[in-house]
DNA sequence: CATGAATGAGTGTTCATTCAT
DNA sequence: TATGAATGAACACTCATTCAT
């Protein structure tokens, strides 16, 4: 059986219910590559199957269907998705912002080091159709944001944070920010000559200057001070 | 024949080189439409046709493939995604902050207009094949990068605007926020109750929300003034 | 086009609404003489597709599906499938027994000359599943028996036919040895040393036979009579 | 180990050479209710080893195919299909016409008490091939077949039955009759307002009603009385 | 210019069977 | 003896594209 706490050890890992065999795992993540690539449509099966160097009937086999396969990629997935927040709500000794810059390391952390997984999210978001995905992401969407916002509101109690912020929009801003970065990464190094650079010192390059970026705004955003 | 110019004047038009007949212009903007919302491998030439309301030979014939098709598209759009940097460049009655703002105008109210279109680029943005789409998105990119560059650089020039300016950074904000607010507009309209808003009125509160605080963020960015 | 009339003549035709093209009434034949002989889970879509010599995918092209199909062998055969009866009723010179010997002709002929859609009609019946077609059958049988009944009372007014007549059970019986006969010729052959009579030849012989047997059993079962 | 005698007493059974184990009786006879209900191709192995609650792979360990699992059906049931005419032929205190009332209760017995093995008879001689069961099929017919001749025969030399009696075409209308009894009782019941009448009621009222219509023609086609 | 018909490759899925234990 | 896992072939069906007219 697959550790699954020791293939994905750099982020903090829930338990999930579900219990996957190695070769189920193999399944999932070639399909989450290939999703993320291809899209939905685009990544076949026998394609899936091909990358996870398996049997067709297997997909079938241990997952019912295709969207099935989706599902348990997101399962797998979605779990390890909670934010610190809760964590953060908690700790008494971190001022509001410095948890703010703890929430968001953590995005940009699981964003980068998840890009498959997300680039399957934002394509998704973006299907008008009212699947069990859909109400999946929507679900841990509206969780997060709950979670920042008693975060938020405990800024502006203490008198830390200005009165008039739009979580909403500030949210959207984090999201979109690390979205557009991971998306468009090979843009990015060519506009930067970063082109060989190896993946993980890309990866850890990226992470720096996001943070560095979004705590910048997001100071500005939600503090009086320069 | 559609009249280009007209149909869409809501925006500068700079002509196209090819000529598209009215029935060409139809099965390109169902197959926007139809692209946007289910992708490209999720919509097929049938679905198209039927949307186009046209026989589906048709659009072997007109366009020789499916991916000819797509091109099309892209290349009825790029032509008008052109920002109004040029045009402000000259202007020099304009202060630079000034110009900045009419640009997230600009931005905005393109992905606004645009959505189906934007959407379509986002997900192309993902697909790690060397396309002609590709090419032209990244061209496009590009070119728009290199004039905001010119534009924040007079702005730091003439001491409006700090020093330390990762422009590509802020670009990536600018796009980010305004394509995840695209792409979650369902999620926001249900976080923010704003479920049966007409579509009409709701991009107009997307726009003037968007406009604010894009403004607000990037005036603290560029410049040292509260 | 085909021309229905001419190619099934020698059995009285009433035509359909739904009017069929060349390649789809050899489809439809294909597919009747493959479901009678294999059933139809047994015979699969490139079986038929080879026997009536066009490409698979003209078969969902036509039809739909295989479903259907098979609903179009149901609806091409059982519009014709309406006996003589209406006709037998409001003739007023014959008697009785002699619309009965009639009516048994015409059954025996019905099923000797379309052995293959009542092989199909045998087997679907057993199917436990209601389906359009179970229903069409069931639709068929039961006019069919009401007219008899008719036929049955008429001679029973006039005194030719007995009081207690057991009409479904009497049908049963005029049924089950057509069919029985239908099904098991191979035997029958083989026991009477036929086996090497021309088709055409032991159709007419099997005709003829089940003629004057059913004619003889049915004269006793209806008349008091020697 | 599964009592064989015990289990089916209603009928004289002669023992099989082969012996199954519980487990194997138990597939056959799922294996015989699916086939009987959705035919060969349309019952899959796994539908029949959820049936009789045991591993798919079962089937095969067992039987070899899915193909040798039908012998094995026939097998077991050919086995006790022996109809009483052994037995009654040796009797001589009987006269021939009651021999042939006893005759036509043990058809109507065997084929209400099996009907699932018999929708699976009729639909395997349908079918063009030839096969083991085919052979088997053959093989029994025949052999019943000249039981009966003998019979006949008995009772034309004493002078109690006609000369001129087919007895092929005799027994096609006596197995005929069961058998769309049979095929067809959905309708029956439905025609004759029985539908919600107990299944082993309604086997009785079938019971009854076909051993008294084919007596009563029976003895009308064998016999010169009344 | 336009289109219904046709094609062959591809889709996701299920099949009977076999393998490894 | 017994079974979950695995396999390759087949399944019905849809695809983008081309053909004949």
């Amino acid at each position: 059986m697959f550790n699954f706490k020791q293939a994905f050890n750099f982020v903090p890992v829930i338990d999930s219910e579900t219990e996957y065999s190695d070769k189920q795992i193999a399944i999932i993540m070639a399909a989450e590559k290939l999703f993320a690539i291809k899209g939905f449509d685009g990544a076949s099966v026998r394609d899936i199957a091909h990358e996870a160097d398996i049997n067709v009937a297997m997909i079938s086999y241990y997952f019912g269907s295709k969207e099935k396969l989706m599902e348990a990629v997101f399962e797998m997935r979605t779990i390890k998705m909670r934010l610190k927040v809760e964590t953060l709500l908690q700790n008494t000794s971190l001022p509001p912002l410095q948890k703010v810059y703890v929430l968001i390391d953590d995005y940009v952390d699981k964003f980068i080091h998840q890009q498959e997984f997300h680039k399957i999210m934002i394509r998704e978001q973006m299907i008008e159709k009212d699947t069990l995905i859909a109400r999946l992401i929507h679900q841990l969407k509206k969780r997060n944001l709950e979670s920042i916002k008693t975060l938020i509101d405990a800024g502006q109690k203490c008198g830390d944070f200005k009165a008039d912020i739009d979580v909403v929009l500030m949210m959207t801003t984090l999201v979109g920010t690390v979205s557009q970065m991971i998306t468009s990464q090979h843009f990015y190094r060519s506009v930067n000559q970063l082109e060989y650079m190896a993946e993980i010192e890309f990866q850890q390059h990226m992470r720096k200057k996001l943070s560095i970026h979004l705590r910048n705004m997001f100071k500005k955003l939600l503090t009086n001070e320069n």
